[in-house]
DNA sequence: GAAAGTGGTTTGAACGATCCAATGAAAGAG
DNA sequence: CTCTTTCATTGGATCGTTCAAACCACTTTC
């Protein structure tokens, strides 16, 4: 059988659609057709041309594709400048999901790296002008953010992780209740017999913050429990959330619930500068369960998040709006859990 | 000065390269030209056109170039599977660089979600198929890493953080020293004064482990320092890590040197058992200097990883491959530093 | 018996850029 | 004054795919 003449078959070793559609004997239409609207093709031809991609090893070229479709199938997320600091949400796990979430629905991560000045909209411009993206997942958002806003009104697609605390809210978000984790906390020290409860969080103002605290406030007051004096803010950085603590533990705390991992670490050095110790005086609980939770000594027990379904959630709800622009917001919030170790324990 | 007629600048607010052509006058290659090759044009004619492009925010089209030119401009970078466990290597700022430093080179990061299975080759096949990425970046290699050769196979560029342990290497590296910070690490306790130092390292058999156990030997030989029944072996987690600690401090080790920051803190536990303390009794360090490591009390003793220079380095190397592919395989292996906190101090 | 459907496939024209070869104008050589 | 060389610019083809409309061989409808 000779073979076939027009597209060479020969060079780079890669396969065009032409060359599947001579060798399936049919038109390059109807390979198209059977990879996006199969149901247009007779049963026959469908498996004819499917044997013939699959035997030929074709892959649809992304760019022309792309190019045709005005579409790049790739999902943007700018990673936070190093610099800024701040808590990663632990980003990795986070990521990880994004991508296995995306890759499942035919679509990718764009990484890049978006500074966290007051510029930070010129590589979303940028990005946006190349049609470099379809869409954009946001995190680190924060009060007075702009991304959503410029975003929004260009109806581009995007969802934040983290739910967008000042005024009116745009868009769709992701996000995990903070209360909800606090409250947990308090209920599981509670129910190992604490009355005396002390909340240590940062300084008031950031939405998440704020938010942590709220649950611990709540569960209080359900358990009819005493918060005056009880509460206390730092920076999230070691020294300062052990000064930070000190108050508290003076005022005869049994328990400490705390709106970070870093701050419980805080109290896990006021302790020890006072010869007492985490888990056997005074019960600690951190936030977000982060890799130093199982390492320290004792364990610190801490309220983690779901980051797989946050991640999934994100892409979820931003295939949704891709499809339909211009749906009703959509907001998921998500439920942490408390990983218990030995940082709690039952007073008396 | 009527419009003109032919590409209708309209619709979509999209600006195409025929836009700016008509608008300034010339055709859509010189506009071209002035994007990529500026020194065949007229210094009158090239201020003009670059002018146009930037009155009308025109940005050329990723995909259409991406089809003609054959390259994507993106890199990409598999994010191992989460449920394997493994130390992430801090990927957070490994990624920033790495993003950092592509955009400058006008390359972005395409993330995907890469199974830690042996099929894990069929994703890099695939987005090669679709010609959707030019170049890999891997990290997280290992013994009997088939990537390597298989990338190596096909011509495709490629670096790899982590050296290839294995017999005979393939492809660009980079890598940072562990024998350098082990080393480093011996040389600081000595320095201090103390002669009897320990290393609790991973077993033996992992490239990076064995690495680091070298350094620490190397240094110890050069102080004539003894080595005999001052190593133990332990997986990496904390309490694996505080049971192979004590036969060395029951042997009166004043020092030990870790291969990871769990290691150490595993000491820590080990040494609470005893009633002693890190940085009071027992000189302790760590390697990697995870958030961990700043957040533990008393500070770790650790050695950081300069994850920046290594992003930037990886992007250069695969930069310099994709302009030459048959150039010499080139490597590059960069010095950690030792960051010092409160776990080491003077004995005596 | 001509018009109107029908399902399946093909044809021709984009999509927006770059490659290659060709062109015109100006400059230098004989 | 013609002929070549050099420089700056242009025209047309092309990358691999999908869209829109046309086509084809039949069947159904009135």
């Amino acid at each position: 059988m000779p073979a076939s003449s027009h597209p060479s078959p020969s060079r780079s070793g890669q396969v065009t659609m032409a060359m599947v559609a001579t060798r399936a004997g049919v038109s390059t239409q109807t390979v198209s057709n059977a990879l996006n609207t199969p149901e247009l093709l007779r049963p026959e031809t469908l498996e004819r041309v499917l044997r013939t991609i699959d035997e030929m090893g074709y892959r649809p070229h992304r760019a022309a594709r792309s190019l045709r479709t005005r579409t790049s199938r790739l999902i943007g997320y700018g990673i936070r400048s190093a610099a800024s600091g701040g808590s990663s949400p632990i980003l990795d796990r986070f990521l990880h999901a994004l991508s296995a979430t995306a890759d499942e629905a035919g679509y990718r991560i764009l990484l890049f790296a978006s500074p966290a000045g007051p510029d930070s909209l010129a590589v979303y411009e940028e990005l946006l002008g190349e049609r470099g993206v379809d869409a954009f997942v946001l995190s680190d958002t924060h009060r007075g953010d702009r991304r959503q806003r410029w975003l929004d009104q260009r109806g581009i697609p995007f969802v934040a992780f983290g739910r967008v605390w000042s005024g009116r809210e745009t868009g769709d978000w992701v996000d995990v209740d903070g209360a909800a984790g606090t409250d947990a906390a308090v209920e599981h020290l509670a129910a190992l017999g604490h009355r005396s409860i002390a909340f240590l969080g940062w300084p008031r103002g950031s939405g998440a913050g704020d938010d942590r605290a709220q649950g611990w406030l709540r569960a209080m007051r359900r358990h009819g429990l005493p918060v005056r004096g009880r509460r206390a803010e730092s920076t999230d950085d070691v020294p300062s959330a052990a000064a930070a603590a000190v108050p508290l533990l003076d005022a005869g705390a049994t328990a400490v619930v705390t709106a970070s991992d870093t701050l419980a670490l805080g109290c896990y050095r006021a302790l020890g500068e006072r010869g007492a110790a985490p888990g056997r005086e005074v019960s600690v609980t951190g936030f977000d369960d982060s890799p130093a939770a199982s390492l320290v000594s004792p364990g610190l027990t801490s309220i983690g998040q779901p980051l797989e379904d946050v991640g999934r959630e994100c892409i979820r709800l931003l295939l949704g709006r891709v499809e339909d622009t211009g749906r009703t917001p959509e907001r998921v919030l998500l439920a942490p859990s408390l990983v218990v170790r030995d940082s709690t324990f039952a007073p008396l």
